[in-house]
Order: structure tokens, then C-alpha cells, then sequence
DNA sequence: CATTGACTATACAGTTACTGTATAGCCTAT
DNA sequence: ATAGGCTATACAGTAACTGTATAGTCAATG
């Protein structure tokens, strides 16, 4: 037998919320002394661990107690099978958001070492982009309702966004026309094989982080073309410009850095 | 520019939400207009998205405030790190969990179709029990600590226990003697290859489930060498007591359920 | 045998992170 | 100009604990 002391140090919980179990008529002592001192047996034990590892997936006690009062077998099993699978979509959730957490981690790292204006030709993994619908043109109205969707649809799909940007088609990259953008873009994390979900391709990009607002983004394109004449380049496939500051990686929310990337040949 | 509705339904949160997180100081919007309406921007929408993955990982608001307002890209880094960390270790908890759903659903769907009394021999996977010290004897007060230190142990390494029960010594089943328990186990998940964690091994096992209390338990096992000599098998190793039937999976906690394990060879 | 210290209990208030509701203002479109 | 759909604030309520104050219980020690 087993105090209320006792109990709660085995099982790591504070006292008073095997009091407060008692009271709700969740989980009361096998024994209740004159006293009213509370005695819990050992077979008790496995009982209370279920009880806190479904708590330990959000189920609310009303839930918990629903099905103790009506415990037949054949129920509990179809409970426990749905719970079953509720922790399997938790533990993917979780994997996102340890995803999400690394990947912004590596961004700020690489953004701490970033010379901006600096120009080099990086090695990049594949990424992962939910991209927008081709952009018939660039006004507000059009941007709005076309991240809407765009965000709409990660949700759709349970996934996080770690940064997003805009892109501008090969051909106008061919052209030289940098200032036409053809998708924006969500990058989501790595090993999702959704539908629908775009793949930058794992290869050798030109890489320059740009500091300055949006009407600065065709002078950094105009030192790029330098770059590229001068070490006989060749640009191929999209640009894409990634957001890589927000709230959270800086102090200074007025200041925009943008890192510009664009797949070379030589 | 989004409106706290927009940018509600968006990240499939509640309006009310935002608000508090305003009224708060977590996450305010970065336009208010003259007559009180919030606006965010696009680019809010990642800052709002780190923030809720993060409580997704129930990091109190209290500490992404703190992370928030001293947000030196290096400090965000150590955080980030400790948060990644923590969400592998909720993963890992989740699995336990999961793992303890479904095995308690299997137990109860092979009591379900369990005949009490009758004896069989069935195919067993190995199993991970978690032991506790020799028993010297079995006074209340041994149980008790022996027990604690048993539960104690589970905790340290952050598992999960199935069910519990206890074992007979490969001695004195060889010399028939049952009423000896040499060891109390509780049983974890599997996949666990912790130290000091018991296996009972894979192979084929008399099975016999019996109703009835502890007192009543050598009378299965005359049950039991009775069928043994009939049909000319051979006990090896440990006699496990497993304890199938806790509040959780039976209405009527007064009925005890053992389910007794033998090793046989022919 | 009294008293000390470590436990137990209840009662009530406080906490965190929302969430609902009532009331009123704003804004666009018919 | 008014209806419908939005917005705001203020206040109260919720779930699941959690802390604290006060008092009773109990085993051990001087």
C-alpha cells in the first residue's frame, strides 16, 4: 500500500494532483483510511501510468473518464486504436517542428556569416518549396489572395513554413528580366513527397545575400551579371529570393535581408 | 496587410488568440489602425509560425518572450539547439506511448478470446522486463521497496510500464517448487536496449490463464504439470505471472487475471 | 509521556493559456 | 440609410493543475 506521497514520487507528479483526481472521481486510492488518509495497492500503478500517458496526449479528463466508466474491452479498443494513431500523427507534427527548429538554426548560422553583397557559387541539397500559382502580375490584391492559398494549403497538409520568397522563370533569368517574378514561394521541410510540392534541385548555385527592401533587388542583380561575365558563367534554371530574416532571427525588423540564388554552369 | 480574422483562419487559430497574444506582448501586429484594427504582414506569418510550434512543444509564453526580447541571432541559436533536443525527446516519449496503446490493445483483445483455465503452447516474442533484485523473501515491507525501487528505475530511464507480475527461478520450477517468487518484472516497451534490462526470450511457452487470487495460483500449476506429463514436455527456464487485468481494462476490479508463462521444449 | 518533525488532510485562492459572450463601433454594398 | 459582416474591448469562464494556509496524524526520541 501506498501513500499519496509515495505515489506521486514514483510516478514524478506533485501530490496535490492525486488529491485532485480523487476529487474529480478520476483516479481514487483503493483504500480511504478513517483518517481519510489515501492508501494506492500496486496494481493501481498501471493504471495511473495509463492515465498519464493519455494525458500526455492532450486527451481531456472528461475523455479519460468517459471511457473508465464504460470500459468494456471491445470499446476500449477501439479508444485505444484511435489514440494509437493520434500519437503517430504527434510524433510526425513533432519531427516538423524539430525540423523547423534546425533548419532556422542552420539559416541563422549562415546568415551570421554572410558578407552581404558578397557573391559566391555554393554546393545546395535539394529543397522543398510550395509554390503559388504563376503570377499574372504583382498587385496587392494578387499577392494577397494567392499566400493565402499558398498558406492555406500547407496547413491542408499539417506542414510548417521555415521561410518564403519569390522566383523568377528561367526564361526571364535568360533574358535578363529580373524584375518579373513568376511564383512565390513556402519552404517546407525536407523529406515531404506530397503532391504539388516543388523541388529546388540539390546542385551549384550563385549565392548573394542582399540587404535592402524590395525596389534595391535589381542593383544586386546587376552585380550578379558582373560576377557572371567575369568568371564565364552560365545561369540556368529560376532565381529564387528567400526571405531569410524575420521577427525572430532579428532585432531589427526594418532591415530586409534577401538571399538570392540562381543555379550556374560553367 | 491581413486582417486578425485573415490571419486567424490562415494559421487555424482562434481570433481571440491574436488578440491575447497582443494584449500579452507576444506577437502584435505591425500596423494599428486609428481605430484600434490590427494588421499583419506576409512577413509576420513565419514569426507567428515559429511561435506557435514552439508552444506546439509547450515552451511557455513566458520564455518565447524572453528568447524574443533578447533575440541576438547566437542566443536564438543555443535555444533553438535545447528546443530541437527536447522535441527528439518528446518524440521518443510519444513512441513509448504509442507502443504502450497498442500492446495493452493486444492484451486485451488476447484475454478477450482467452478460455481461463486452458492450457496451451503458443509462440512467444521476446519480451523486456525491467527486474528487480532477488527476492529473499516476500513480506509486505520487501514487496514495497522492492516495487518502489522497480517503478523508481522505469522512471529514471523514461519508460513505460505495460503490466507487472513476477517470476519463479529456473531451480525451482525444475524442482516443481511454485510457491517461491524469486523475482518481481515490469514489463516495457520493446526496442528498449537499455543495461539491466531483463529478456525473456523468444520460443515456445506453456500458456495458461487463471482467475483468482494469489492464494489460489498453486492450483494452476498442478493444472499445469498434469498437462506437461500428458503430453511429455520439458520446463525451462523461468515461470512468469503476468497480471493481464487492471482497472483500465476490466469493470470488475475484484476478478484477478494471471496469465502464467512456462519455456517448454519436447 | 510529551514533544518534535515529517508526514497527512481540506479549503480556498492563484496560475496559464486560452475561449466565450455581450456590447458597441466600423465599413461596404445594395 | 440600413443590413450584414466584420472589427474592437471588457469581463467572465474554463481546464488542469498548483500553491498556501491551517490543522490533524503518527512514529520516534529525549
Amino acid at each position: 500500500m501506498l501513500s499519496t506521497g509515495q505515489m506521486a514520487n514514483i510516478h514524478k507528479i506533485n501530490k496535490r494532483t492525486l488529491m485532485y483526481y480523487d476529487e474529480i472521481g478520476l483516479f481514487s486510492p483503493a483504500v480511504k483510511n478513517s483518517n481519510g488518509y489515501r492508501y494506492y495497492t500496486y496494481a493501481q500503478c498501471t493504471t495511473l501510468e495509463t492515465i498519464l500517458s493519455l494525458r500526455g496526449l492532450d486527451m481531456p479528463i472528461s475523455e479519460i473518464m468517459a471511457y473508465m466508466s464504460e470500459r468494456s474491452p471491445e470499446k476500449l479498443l477501439i479508444v485505444l486504436k484511435a489514440k494509437e494513431n493520434e500519437a503517430l500523427l504527434k510524433i510526425n507534427q513533432l519531427k516538423q517542428v524539430r525540423s523547423l527548429l534546425s533548419r532556422k538554426s542552420a539559416t541563422i548560422e549562415s546568415t551570421l556569416n554572410a558578407v552581404v553583397g558578397h557573391i559566391s557559387v555554393e554546393e545546395y541539397e535539394v529543397e522543398h518549396y510550395i509554390i503559388s500559382p504563376k503570377l499574372s502580375d504583382d498587385t496587392d490584391e494578387t499577392v494577397v489572395s494567392v499566400m493565402s492559398d499558398s498558406l492555406q494549403q500547407l496547413h491542408e497538409r499539417h506542414l510548417f513554413c521555415h521561410s518564403y520568397g519569390s522566383m523568377i522563370s528561367d526564361e526571364d533569368v535568360k533574358k535578363g528580366r529580373f524584375n518579373v517574378y513568376s511564383h512565390f514561394f513556402l519552404k517546407v521541410s525536407e523529406g515531404i513527397n506530397y503532391d504539388n510540392v516543388f523541388i529546388k534541385p540539390k546542385g551549384f548555385y550563385l549565392q548573394m545575400y542582399w540587404k535592402g527592401d524590395w525596389d534595391s533587388i535589381p542593383q544586386a542583380y546587376s552585380h550578379i551579371m558582373e560576377y557572371v561575365q567575369s568568371h564565364d558563367l552560365r545561369l540556368t534554371g529560376y532565381a529564387y529570393e528567400e526571405n531569410v530574416i524575420d521577427d525572430f532571427t532579428s532585432d531589427n525588423s526594418n532591415q530586409y535581408i534577401t538571399k538570392i540564388m540562381i543555379a550556374v554552369v560553367q
